[in-house]
DNA sequence: CCTTCTGCTAACCGATCGGTTGGTAAGCAT
DNA sequence: ATGCTTACCAACCGATCGGTTAGCAGAAGG
């Protein structure tokens, strides 16, 4: 099950069929859910027949994992590819691993979407695992990040690095997951704008918010 | 449309068949999402028939969106209690505020998880701008707590106490969010201790993470 | 005693669900 | 030409979906 993709992700060794059911597939699931989603309607949208899906994907499920599994490749190269530009002044790695990984985050909403859904799924197994894998994976980065900031000396010593490297995710994340709630806020100006969400948030989180004494 | 409630939030106004229909559709509404649970299950785990649900309740959406509504008291009135338990240091304040919103969250993961998937929801109408108004308004109180602190000299005045704000709220929820995933986590030790996470995080917060030069 | 209302149910409805069957058409190697 | 595989489809299947109908038991009220 060697899967040939070439850099936009499409893998050229699938039918054109088939890889325009994915396609849709993805959209419909990520928007929408799992069961909210029928064959039919990914079919008529992908302009095949219902058969079809099954003739190349085993079941609904099977459909579903092969779309979850594209995300978390999505997600996984994103990744990869935001430590490929990180620099070396240990201050700034830490600030464009941040800023990066919301990017990356907005940049592929149906991936993240797909993999945020899973994690909130605690009833149904599926793909809980796999998105907790790529989740885990991620969280590890942050965390080595964390600590050759500390190692380093640019960070204190004194607090517990998993729980910055959680102050960085979850904001990311959640930033992410409740944008579309934020631009109704009156409160709220920076929902559009994620450089200045990014950039605000670390001076906040470096500095702190209490008043120099 | 008037609801007698009682201190426990149940109504006694109510049927006894017609409660345990709503604590039913609850539990499962909140574990496996609307589409997920059909009005058999429900039925049959409430101990009715099905045609009774539809007595008691217009429709499907209906009896969703009666337990969404329940779910949004209960929220609301968590934080009604959190802030009439809010003393007047202004520092303890917000430090309360923030341990005893998380505390709330996990005391009542069914609503939590409720309105947490109906904010994720972009695609469907459904409840979303109730959950949204639930969101919307638990915000503003904390922002106010915020520009309280600030006015008051506590915090530094050069951020947006929106962003203070949002970095509260999402911490929390996004621990309740991956509880499930921070236990299998081996960099985290702070998953199942949630009274040490939120001082932590709120003495991260409070001083920043970098070393004081 | 009779009516009315409430809580409730068995049986049923058309629609849609995920999935199967039997088959066609095209490509490709022998 | 033949045989094997892949891509694809119309028609169909049993099951289950949300929802309806018709009616029963019992309490309330006149």
């Amino acid at each position: 099950m060697t899967q040939a993709k070439n850099e936009q992700g499409t893998d050229h060794t699938l039918s054109k069929g088939a890889r325009s059911i994915l396609e849709v597939a993805e959209r419909l699931f990520a928007d929408k859910g799992f069961d909210a989603v029928s064959i039919s309607d990914i079919a008529v949208q992908a302009g095949v027949s219902k058969a079809n899906i099954f003739h190349h994907f085993k079941s609904k499920e099977g459909l579903y994992m092969a779309v979850l599994r594209s995300a978390c490749d999505h997600s996984a190269r994103a990744l990869d590819e935001v430590e490929g530009r990180l620099n070396q002044d240990p201050r700034a790695r830490m600030e464009t691993f941040c800023s990066l990984h919301l990017k990356a985050l907005l940049a592929h909403p149906r991936s993240s979407r797909l993999i945020q859904r899973e994690l909130l799924e605690g009833a149904t197994e599926r793909g809980r695992q796999l998105a907790e894998q790529v989740f885990s994976d991620h969280f590890s980065r942050v965390v080595k990040l964390v600590r050759e900031g500390q190692a380093q000396g640019f960070l204190r010593r004194d607090f517990d690095p998993a729980l910055l490297a959680f102050l960085l995710v979850s904001t990311n994340v959640f930033f992410f997951e409740s944008r579309p709630v934020l631009r109704h806020l009156p409160e709220v100006d920076f929902a559009d704008s994620p450089d200045h969400y990014s950039q605000a948030v670390f001076e906040l989180l470096s500095r702190g918010f209490v008043k120099a004494s």
